[in-house]
DNA sequence: CTGAATCCAAGCAGATACTG
DNA sequence: CAGTATCTGCTTGGATTCAG
């Protein structure tokens, strides 16, 4: 903490928005929570995230690099050894993840339910 | 809660990331954080959220309603308003878009400066 | 004021083929 | 095994126009 810290008391909704861009691509979370149990190599990935198709998966797996939430291990085998796993800073975002994770399964059905009602009562 | 209730105890990345698009699309968040303060009209709405178009406003607004976050009053006046409040299911998202905005006011310029370090390293 | 409808350009994602 | 490159269809979002 420094003393010039600027305490911001207003919401931030356009920072916020950039921040929510990091775990709301389509497959991020997925490959998160694989990385979440343990390292993994690319084929492994490939393998558990369902429907996810190999250039969707290198360019999640190089967005999350790129933002420092996942770290990548190359071993110079053949044939080549790579392996991805999650930084400190991709752990410390498990938490807010969980958080929201939490909400989907006390609420989802709900929005669920909402979305059938305002259908019917639409087209 | 019925005895039948199926605990799930593992992950559900799928269900998760549904609900995920509940609040990652481009203009959601903002409008949400309008709405916290109090229920808004269209025009407010339109003026306060900066950049965005007529179009994409009213979308975000229907799926906000669709999904039963948000409720929508029409007042036979004229001209037309319309005032979008918060519902129940809707206020009940505000904490953990909280809990993930305060991970960006501590750790997004970490991703940027992560960011910085890639692309130098890279192209 | 609060939209709906249309057109269009840009970006995204799937499929496929190729490589160290 | 772990990618890159390319082509292409589809979706998305901006701009514009019209309407109750």
């Amino acid at each position: 903490m420094n003393e010039f810290e600027i305490v911001v008391e207003t919401e931030s909704p356009c920072h916020y928005r950039r921040a929510l861009e990091v775990v709301s691509s389509k497959w991020t979370v997925l490959v998160f929570y694989e990385l979440e149990e343990e390292k993994k190599r690319y084929s492994d990935l490939k393998r558990r995230v369902e429907g996810v198709t190999q250039k969707m998966l290198t360019q999640t797996l190089r967005q999350l690099e790129r933002d420092g939430l996942v770290e990548r291990f190359v071993y110079p085998t053949v044939p080549p050894t790579v392996e991805y796993a999650l930084t400190e800073l991709g752990k410390s975002l498990i938490e807010p993840m969980r958080v929201l994770h939490r909400w989907t399964d006390a609420h989802y059905d709900s929005v669920l339910e909402a979305r059938k009602v305002f259908d019917q009562a639409n087209g």
